[in-house]
DNA sequence: CGGGTCATTGATGCTCATCAAGCACAGTGG
DNA sequence: CCACTGTGCTTGATGAGCATCAATGACCCG
């Protein structure tokens, strides 16, 4: 299934990821067992990708699921005249598009530069066949999913711009702490301020994320950051100042 | 694992159901096979609830899976002050709470009368690592689930309340033709009108399902009448009288 | 008949979208 | 080196869309 392509000389640049992660990352977090992950990476191809690339525009792609080994990327839902909804966020080390799941009509685009191998669905499904106890890992993680499909239902559906801005900096507090977008080798350093974060999207996406306009964003954080919940120290770098507040205004 | 249960005293009152459909109706859908049906319905209490119910009230109930045989059921997250969102619409045959999955801060509720079988988790468990394949179809459905749910963020993150509310009669039509509530022997019957559907929710439901209030479901409902896109013979009895349009007004 | 739930409709106001202007910054090319 | 341009962010002014509050009618049931 490995088919040499051009795209594989890319992996010589991506020589700066943690080396003593890497079997790691290609397990895809606790979804893999090392022997499952070496199997996967056999029928995969690895690419590195700029920020804004659009991952299923291809057929080819389309019929393929991803293991997303750095960066992030968004899963959106289109309405024709342009209007988005994120639906999902990803980090790495996860996985896009469900094997055995119809293809969906989604847009997955990376939002920072990122580091893939590309999966064809068809050899996913073999592996899945010939591991036991793979798919039930899939299936809980599909179950996870839907859990978190549901908690942002309940923030689009119920609650006022203020709280959804609480409730998505909540989200991202412990996701994206500062330094660790693209690079997770450093997960255990006790070091790192819990309380501090790198946000990987601009204001349009959060407000993608979110079913709001940039601007509602931008003066919803202002108005966290006046009242002393939050503050930052550029656009994209937040500081936690009072969680338990924080806390209260995302509504539970 | 069948325990005798006042409960039990119910079932002679449920001897209205199509006899020849019971049996299906054990299989929730396509998802089961007769034999895993009778397997399941071997270690399951089944109960009729009147509407209103609140199914996952006691910590027993709360580690079981429910097996929907009639009716209908909404799954909702809950802010302590109140507020409400439906995540979920289930109308029989099909399947409250996964097996495997943590039992999740949700609310299940009947809103109509409904009969369920209770399905004890870990005996459900063992059911699923009994029958090869069967895991697969639930991992199948979990997928399915996720996919409704992120057409339903695009929905509320999105949409104008006129176009939520055609994207739900859009829905709902297909699922709940009239005279179809709780009765599913009749599928295959020609005669039904496609395009005339009873509601099974109130005013306030729709809302909580689309992220409204229930006087704006009101008066959009008013507004799509006005437009000639729907009819009312009464409240809850709704015929799509300009599918086209109804479906542009959906936002695709 | 009285009280309950459900639905409709009107009046009013708040929240957030829209439109618009200006600033900071990075990249590009003269 | 410095306009020039594009992108991201902030802030202000205005208005639309929907929530809120309130009154009323239909229906059902004890």
């Amino acid at each position: 299934m490995k088919q040499p392509d051009p795209e594989d000389a890319a992996v010589a640049g991506t020589s700066s990821l943690c080396p003593t992660c890497v079997e790691w990352r290609c397990g895809v977090g606790s979804l893999l067992t090392p022997d499952e992950a070496r199997q996967i990476a056999a029928v995969s191809v690895r690419r590195q990708v700029p920020a804004g690339t659009e991952l299923m525009a291809t057929p080819n792609l389309r019929d393929s699921c991803i293991a997303l080994l750095r960066g992030v990327v968004k899963v959106s839902r289109l309405l024709t005249d342009g209007r988005q909804q994120i639906v999902s966020l990803k980090s790495a080390p996860d996985l896009l598009g469900a094997p055995f799941a119809p293809p969906g009509e989604v847009s997955v685009r990376a939002v920072t530069e990122a580091d893939i191998y590309c999966v064809p669905r068809h050899a996913f499904e073999a592996v899945v066949r010939q591991n036991r106890g793979l798919e039930h890992r899939l299936h809980l993680r599909a179950l996870e999913d839907l859990s978190e499909a549901e908690a942002l239902l309940l923030t689009l559906g119920r609650k006022t711009a203020r709280e959804r801005l609480a409730t998505f900096l909540l989200d991202m507090a412990g996701r994206f702490r500062p330094a660790e977008i693209g690079k997770r080798c450093d997960t255990l350093d006790p070091a790192y301020d819990h309380d501090t974060l790198d946000l990987p999207l601009t204001r349009a996406e959060i407000g993608d994320f979110l079913g709001l306009t940039f601007e509602t964003v931008s003066r919803q954080f202002a108005a966290l950051r006046r009242d002393g919940l939050i503050d930052f120290s550029d656009a994209r770098r937040v500081s936690v100042k009072d969680r338990k507040r924080l806390r209260s205004a995302a509504g539970t």
